[in-house]
RNA sequence: CGGGGUGUAGCGCAGCCUGGUUAGCGCACCUGUUUUGGGAACAGGGGGUCGCAAGUUCGAAUCUUGCCACCCCGACCA
């Protein structure tokens, strides 16, 4: 491609919404322009690393056994009435009206579409195992959409689904698709871990992540500093508490605590750890209302209280009339003497510790407040995120490290297959729901996330799988008919080799073209100028070193090709 | 949804506080001449309903009110 002829235009400012660097590198770049909050076009040469990425995911999926499909983007209401989650998946879902007042939402994802499918064309266990995928864009209205393609609302993704006879089956496609997952990152040369995950909303049994581990990444990741074992911090287990010995029961102090609302306050009033403290969280569990004990010094994590309470919704209580019915104090709750509702408390608290606690009436906390004696703990859970520095069920102890979620699959078992009953005939003639599996690759984020791993202050670093074009061919000079003349004969001699070239024939400065192949990153760069004229040379530059060599020009087509191939 | 910020040419910004020529600057764009190894120089030129609407005023980019869009932080940690 002459990049006179194409339609290309760079940028030297930064634009100023853009935070991270592969928003800003390709808004600079060309490669997108958003058209309005998360909705982006895609301009020539982002659309073509798009659809390199696509062809590797092709490429890996076909190979793996999944068949591709396309479904269609517009879905009726019906379907996901049936599947319950036209209500349950809330204000991401984008619903539409059609001129006869029927309802459609705008596809977020397709288990709907996909087990429908299923249901009218398997109707035996020896169509199964089926594995079918597309790549389609979808929609989400994001609460915040931020970072470019990052977390768009409108994205490209490829979702794949299975459909199984039997649990042992699903393990084998789940665990072939996560080999194809590595393949597939493994290609476009990126370091990707496996997380092991909570499976959210969609439901199902087991699920891993994939992260490319990035420092802008919006996910924290919890690894074990023995086992290598990584899990998402929502799913990292906590150890329990150990006791190694009771202390014995202290009296209670009360202690006057004026205007110390928050866990701060109290540390700085009192002089104390705020791991001396207990916080009280006062939370409505599917309308039952349950004091929640973490140390002050922890997190709650939300998704594991609702696990372990088996509830369907969790919701933090900001009433002044619940706290007054129950008879506590916003900011003064806590666990002594209170007999009104359920409590529960995290397992890495000390039974027989003297924790400080609300007091239960304004401008007052307790010290002194012993679980074991003090408070009826009805059970001590794991419902805490765990933190960095502690340890870890496999024996080390928990480093975290932060990634940008590409990748995500889960055995989803029969949820779908049961809510929209879809089922087959099994070996023993008897119906029987689907079993069924999902994988998801995000197509625009795993770019995206390609560029954070490698960029420089230049631009773009693309690996050769994902670049948009294989060669950079640089004409220093077009006003010179020797460099154009060797320019053109070498464009179309290398073309011929089969290499994807993108021939920067233009009129600017030799600077101009310089910088914009950097900000570019196409792998090498083959710059005919001044060495030419001189000693009939040509130069190549590797983008992701900056090392430079000359090559004569005679037959360096081979040699380039060589080096393409190598890089 | 709550809080904050921004909105002036394709991009980045100044002007607004303290209302008053024809709304300015850099980049980009067009024409011409020169130039060509790290975002060229000179000369000339085009491009704006100052986010939208109402109001105050003799007069509004500037003041007031409402709305819209985009960005950032937060979304319950008592």
């Amino acid at each position: 491609m002459r990049l006179s002829q194409y339609f290309f235009s760079t940028l030297k400012e930064v634009p100023k919404d853009a935070e991270i660097a592969s928003h800003q590198l390709m808004l600079r770049a060309g490669f997108i322009q958003q058209l309005s909050s998360g909705i982006y076009s895609y301009l020539p040469l982002g659309l073509k690393v798009l659809q390199k990425f696509q062809e590797i995911l092709r490429q890996e999926l076909n190979s793996a056994g999944a068949i591709e499909v396309l479904f269609p983007s517009v879905i009726p209401e019906e379907l996901w009435q049936e599947s319950e989650r036209w209500d349950a998946y809330g204000d991401q879902l984008l619903k539409m009206t059609d001129r006869l007042g029927r309802q459609y939402c705008f596809g977020p994802t397709h288990e709907e579409v996909v087990t429908e499918m299923a249901k009218q064309f398997i109707h035996s266990y020896k169509q199964l195992p089926l594995n079918v995928y597309q790549i389609q864009t979808k929609f989400r209205d994001e609460l915040r959409p931020r970072f470019g393609l990052m977390r768009g609302r409108e994205f490209c993704m490829k979702d794949a689904y299975s459909f199984h006879d039997s649990e042992s089956s699903l393990d084998e496609t789940y665990q072939v698709m996560k080999t194809a997952y590595y393949n597939i990152f493994e290609s476009c040369g990126l370091e990707v871990q496996a997380v092991e995950a909570d499976s959210g909303d969609i439901g199902g049994s087991e699920s891993a992540e994939f992260m490319i581990t990035a420092e802008t990444g919006e996910d924290a990741i919890m690894k074990c500093s023995e086992s290598g074992h990584a899990v998402n911090v929502e799913a990292a287990k906590t150890m329990p508490f150990k006791a190694n010995e009771f202390r014995d029961q202290v009296s209670i102090e009360h202690v006057s605590t004026p205007s110390m609302k928050r866990i701060e306050e109290v540390v700085n009033g009192l002089n104390c750890s705020s791991s001396d403290l207990l916080k009280s969280l006062l939370v409505e569990v599917d309308n039952e209302l349950v004091l929640v004990l973490i140390r002050g010094d922890h997190e709650l994590n939300e998704l594991k209280l609702k696990k372990q309470l088996n509830a369907f919704s969790i919701n933090f209580v900001n009433d002044d009339d619940v706290f007054n019915t129950i008879g506590t104090v916003p900011g003064y709750v806590g666990p002594y003497q209170l007999s009104e509702c359920r409590i529960v408390a995290d397992h890495s608290l000390d039974p027989t510790y003297p924790y400080i606690v609300g007091g239960n009436q304004p401008d007052t906390h307790l010290r002194n407040v012993q679980l074991k004696y003090d408070v009826t703990v009805e059970s001590y859970l794991d419902l805490r995120n765990a933190s960095a520095g502690e340890l870890t069920p496999w024996g080390g102890v928990y480093e975290e490290v932060r990634g940008i979620e590409v990748g995500h699959i889960f055995k989803l078992g029969t949820k779908y297959s049961e809510s929209m009953k879809a089922s087959f005939m099994n070996k023993e003639g008897r119906p029987s729901p689907f079993i069924m599996g999902c994988y998801g690759i995000g197509v625009g984020r795993t770019v995206a996330a390609a560029i954070e791993q490698n960029s420089d202050d230049k631009g773009m670093v693309w690996p050769k799988s994902l670049s948009p074009f294989d060669i950079q061919l640089i004409c220093v000079n077009p006003k010179k008919e020797i460099l154009t003349n060797a320019c053109d004969s070498l464009y179309t001699n290398l073309k011929n080799t089969g290499l994807d070239i993108l021939y920067d024939d233009r009129l600017d400065s030799p600077g101009k073209k310089f910088q914009d192949a950097d900000l570019i990153g196409i792998p090498l760069q083959v710059i005919v100028g001044k060495s030419f004229e001189k000693s009939s040379e040509i130069e190549v530059k590797f983008r992701s070193s900056g090392d430079r060599l000359s090559l004569p020009y005679d037959r360096c087509v081979e040699t380039i090709k060589e080096l393409f191939d190598g890089c």
